[in-house]
DNA sequence: ATCAATTCCTACGGTTTCGATAGGAATTGC
DNA sequence: GCAATTCCTATCGAAACCGTAGGAATTGAT
């Protein structure tokens, strides 16, 4: 299940997205996202440390996105906020860990089937990026439409 | 995240279909399942409660598959147990539920793109029964083969 | 009828995670 | 110096997770 947190952090980044250049304030930011303030400030220096978005303080401070947005993927973003996408740890890629519980992770049939899971969610979430994403929501009307970028050199978890 | 109430309950199911038309005792299912047998106890009742187990009291008792093996969806299993695929429920086919905070569900692009990673998951664990879980289980060595089951009528969340 | 084996039911407890809130320190621009 | 803003640390209530405990109900065997 995706987080509360993740959640205002799909909806804070793809408002970054739209705002472009300019920088946008954490109480402009919670209110478009409708998040509690002060817990989303918590989530922009999480997203900050991670390297998504360039913040300032002070005077005319706020925060903008880091990148491009096409290149920022959303699989990326929710790795960051919850964690890996597969569903177990075993199942891994970025975040591989065996259970204790397992003698031979190699042969353990749930792990296989986690990580079809896991690729499955990968083609999916690897692919799309904060820009396909905010496209969307800026005109609901349009399908969505993917960006043509260099097919990632490996998918990731 | 697949809770360790689902694992159990899969490998409980994986060993119910290994052992065929016979009866197993809880306690020998722990047992086999790295489980804690009292917890695993809990479980057992909710799969025969959503009736993916026959389960008899008194001495010669114990449970067994309700259903053939390849009648049995690894997604039907995770979800009588941790509840829908979907990461969000918005995003729910079988437990649809809207967002409090969304104004227009249809508009979201984080609703279009939970929808997709739940098509997603959902081509994977609804389409691999028992049957295939368990093969594997019982011969490492040999490559996963999916039963030619006719193809499910439609894919549910 | 009794007894042993087994599942089933209810309740509880400890730990962790989630979803925030509070208060103020540090930084920046004017 | 002052106002605006981010950043840091601590805390908190509620819920979920992962079991445990104790016994009631059922079944088959003797």
């Amino acid at each position: 299940m995706l987080s509360m947190k993740a959640k205002y952090a799909l909806r804070a980044m793809s408002e970054l997205a739209r705002a472009g250049a300019g920088r946008v304030q954490a109480h402009a930011l919670a209110q478009r996202c409708r998040a509690p303030g002060k817990f989303l400030e918590t989530i922009l220096v999480d997203l900050r440390i991670a390297g998504f978005i360039d913040s300032r303080r002070g005077q005319h401070g706020g925060h903008a996105l880091a990148r491009a947005p096409e290149q920022i993927m959303i699989g990326d973003l929710i790795r960051v906020i919850d964690g890996p996408l597969a569903p177990v740890r075993c199942a891994s890629v970025t975040a591989y860990e065996p259970c204790r519980d397992c003698p031979d992770p190699d042969a353990c049939a749930l792990r296989a089937l986690m990580r079809e899971s896991r690729d499955a969610l990968s083609q999916v979430l690897d692919r799309r990026s904060l820009r396909d994403f905010a496209s969307v929501n800026a005109d609901a009307a349009t399908p969505r439409v993917l960006s043509d970028q260099p097919p990632s050199v490996e998918v990731r978890e």
